[in-house]
RNA sequence: GGGGCGGUAGCUCAGCUGGUUAGAGCAGUGGACUCAUAAUCCAUCGGUCACGGGUUCAAGUCCCGUCCGCCCUACCA
């Protein structure tokens, strides 16, 4: 199915003064499991990660480090960002930054154009200004003052009374696209998933949407507007349009065309600027929304969302040193239903990691390479006469490999892997029944055991296959164990279980050694 | 303050529009087996479904209330 259609799949770009931690490789995570599944099944697959550059913060801590914002934000991305990426497997077909050329002049582009049509107006900003933060605070920030600054409202970190400033603004009438919004997610129920980020999403809609300050004119590092140079366009503003200058919006229009609409895969904190604000951009520029906003949950952390503020976050490496990268991304899309919040604990990751990777898969894919080895001298046996056991394993793989496809066509990562995982399981329980140990000490067993052993190899290509965009490395090991011909990540995923495989197996290292946990 | 979500076996979670003895995985216990990373397979123990009312022939599943937890309330995935 879905023979070359197209698939352009995004993750929201990191804001590069961030300290990257689990919950950006989760999002990176689960949007290249779905790009790579895509791109394995034929479709013209496009993947777009990317990092957020501008704003006041940047400007400000690059200051504080004696370097120009450029210079700051280019070695927050060679240091961490792009790092991030290796450290956790992500094959991303490209990189966007909001200091690009083809993302700056484009974003004045999609501006002017809105501005030309009417949908920018110059408005008055008026905000709590505090003076310490050098930024405008919302009332939520602030708290009663106390001793001399009693009855008055104050700044909660610097316990001084703030100012209420004025700031010529120029707004996006956002609030003119509320019933186009609405009747969007009503004629497109799945637009934003899941259905409780759908429900939040109607909800304040249906409150009611305020236009969208989309200027600041009280530092310059930014996207300068263009018919107004003394302002920078809002980050927000400027950081969503990523999503079409990186494929050739005002630049492209075959690579346009080709590309968009996207997926987006967004943290649902950020799911009001994915599914409201963003849709509403698109549709005053005239432009498609996109194919779909879908809005992950948190990653918990002693029943917290976890935040680095109390401590709790914790660095992709941190994992993956330990138990590598496949181990990272499996354990995150298995363990946790894909938009529902998870909670982590290193308890639970390292008993999946020995239970499911290193006793379920990985011990299976020993077992059987290395009787073909022992009792085939590692040559891959033909299947004889077909027993009731054989036809099922079959089936099994047929189905997993039909389940798991269809489960990604609808986001749901988790169910995908629990249905390749029923052949694991399969697998391991046909060996125990059949006892090819025993069969083979028999010399009249001889064909039986060369069918038995020739359907739990057929049975692991499979497996090798429709694992790969989850545990890429592992994958990759097991097919050159199989002896299997060029790269697994050539082998059609949607139709995993007629994949060519080899003649002659390899010896086959651990694919997840044992871990000695040290606490 | 307002809004959302959740509270089901030791742990992580399924339980759709209410309907036979409430399920899975892991952990625990017992057994089988030895090809394999002391792995695998089978069996088994284990729950007053937060609490209190209500609706109903029937409620984990609907309604009301209470308690607890988390999150959002315009710029942290």
């Amino acid at each position: 199915m879905a023979e070359a259609s197209s698939f352009y799949i995004t993750t929201p770009i990191f804001y590069v003064n961030d300290v990257p931690h689990i919950g950006h490789a989760y999002t990176e995570v689960a949007a290249d499991v779905l790009a790579r599944w895509h791109r394995q099944a034929g479709d013209d697959t496009w993947m777009l990660t990317g990092t957020d550059e501008h704003g006041q913060k940047i400007l400000r801590t690059a200051t504080a480090n004696g370097v120009t914002p450029q210079e700051w934000a280019d070695k927050l991305v060679a240091d961490a960002w792009i790092p991030l990426l290796e450290t956790v497997g992500i094959a991303n077909d490209d990189f966007i930054r909001t200091t690009d050329a083809r993302h700056e002049a484009n974003v004045q582009k999609f501006l002017q154009k809105l501005y030309d049509d009417g949908h920018i107006y110059t408005g008055e900003y008026e905000g709590y200004y505090c003076v310490g933060c050098e930024e405008y605070k919302q009332e939520s920030d602030l708290v009663p003052g106390a001793g001399e600054y009693e009855g008055q409202l104050v700044c909660a970190i610097h316990s001084k009374p703030v100012e209420l400033l004025h700031e010529k603004n120029y707004f996006f009438r956002t609030s003119a696209f509320a019933e186009r919004l609405l009747a969007l997610y009503e004629e497109r129920p799945d637009f934003v998933q899941p259905e409780s980020a759908r429900n939040e999403v109607l909800g304040w809609v249906r409150s009611g949407l305020a236009d969208l300050s989309i200027s600041r004119s009280t530092f310059d590092w930014g996207v300068k507007v263009p018919w107004d140079e003394t302002h920078v366009v809002y980050v927000w503003f400027d950081a969503l349009l990523n999503y079409i200058t990186a494929v050739g919006y005002g630049q492209s229009d075959e690579e346009f065309a080709r590309r968009w609409p996207a997926q987006h895969i967004v943290g649902k904190d950020i799911l009001r600027f994915h599914a409201v604000i963003w849709p509403a951009m698109l549709m005053a520029a005239g432009l498609e929304v996109p194919k779909g906003v879908f809005g992950h949950g948190w990653l918990l952390v002693g029943g917290e969302k976890m935040s680095k503020s109390k401590l709790t976050g914790i660095a992709p490496e941190q994992i993956t040193s330990t138990f590598g990268s496949d181990a990272f991304r499996y354990y995150f899309l298995r363990a946790i239903a894909f938009g529902q919040d998870g909670s982590f604990s290193w308890e639970d990751l390292s008993a999946r990691y020995q239970a499911e990777l290193a006793n379920g898969f990985g011990n299976l894919a020993s077992r059987v390479v290395a009787m073909i080895t022992r009792y085939c001298d590692g040559a891959v046996p033909t299947a004889g006469a077909l027993q009731p056991a054989d036809i099922e394993i079959a089936s099994v793989e047929r189905r997993a490999t039909d389940d798991s496809w269809q489960a990604i066509d609808r986001l749901a990562i988790h169910e995908a892997i629990g249905a390749a995982w029923a052949l694991v399981d399969a697998l391991n329980g046909y060996l125990t029944a059949e006892e090819p140990w025993v069969l083979a000490k028999d010399p009249a067993n001889r064909e039986r055991l060369e069918t038995v052993l020739a359907t739990a190899y057929r049975g692991l290509g499979t497996l090798a296959v429709l694992l790969s965009p989850v545990t890429p490395v592992a994958a990759a090991k097991l097919w050159a164990a199989l002896g299997a011909p060029g790269t697994v990540q050539q082998a059609r995923i949607d139709r995993a279980f007629e994949a060519e495989l080899g003649e002659r197996v390899a010896p086959l290292e651990a694919l997840f050694p044992r871990v000695e946990v040290a606490e």
